[in-house]
DNA sequence: CTTATTAGTTTACAACTGTAGTCACAATAA
DNA sequence: TTATTGTGACTACAGTTGTAAACTAATAAG
């Protein structure tokens, strides 16, 4: 999974992420105890994790005195976007539609979610090209 | 990413899975030649690549005799759905809609699946609720 | 000041990944 | 039948990831 700097964030310090994003910024304690309840994490691990972020500039070390404070230097929807881009980068273009269509029908949605997206595809409508092209080989094929 | 049995399948063997979906079948030598045109491979690395697909039961050989062909036995479209689920269960269910919409921005749909998504949307909206609820942190928060 | 506690740094280590060389055996050509 | 070659199996190996113990330095408590 890639982050908004397009460096790669693993799943351990995904959850990490998540938790700082959450709570904007935080203590090594304070994110010692959510991974721990939420992960049942050991110190230690919550800690490696933490300086791994940190040496990927996902996350900062703030305040000059010991309990420094941590918070995010990658925002939560640009790392989330660049995750998912990087996801259907890997995919067929030609099944991006049905995997949205997929992922759409599995995710909980407000009403507000939804009427944006009504929009962004009205306005998408208005160029969108009969076919979309498989781009899994070279040479045109249909996959 | 996990594929349709939820194995997880991971960035180079993905590579492989595409081209044999595109394929339907090959045998290991259209798949070499395929892997080292598309991403410079050598022979040995598709070769080992293969051979863990198989140990994973995401690819099957045919055929008795030696140039065996290879077939996917998970589907490519349930691969993609379960790597995309996969995704999204990594992120705050907050988020969902706005990652989504960036991913509709950022991809080619053709006229179709842009009326398949509206349907499924236009569906989807009688019975949305007004706020959808952040699930990163155990206890109620906004992230 | 000394001691206890907490926070941060180093080290560890097995499993998994990306990438590929080498070996062995089956099919084919001579 | 033997030599050749294409294909599959086994081995390799450094880097990454998940998980955590041990060590050290800074505070807080007494």
């Amino acid at each position: 999974m890639k982050d908004a700097k397009n460096v790669t964030i693993t799943d351990s310090e995904w959850m990490v992420m998540r938790a700082i994003w959450t709570m904007g910024h935080a203590t090594s304690r304070e994110l010692i105890d959510a991974m721990n309840e939420l992960e049942g994490w050991s110190a230690s691990t919550t800690k490696t994790l933490l300086r791994r972020l940190i040496q990927k500039q996902a996350v900062a070390q703030h305040g000059g005195s010991r309990p420094f404070t941590y918070k995010p230097v990658v925002g939560e929807k640009e790392s989330m976007a660049a995750a998912a881009d990087d996801l259907f980068d890997h995919m067929c273009a030609m099944r991006a539609g049905s995997t949205i269509a997929g992922v759409i029908q599995s995710r909980e949605l407000s009403r507000a979610d939804i009427a944006n997206l009504q929009a962004i595809l009205a306005e998408k409508a208005k160029t969108a090209p009969e076919e979309v092209q498989c781009n899994c080989l070279p040479g045109d094929q249909t996959c």
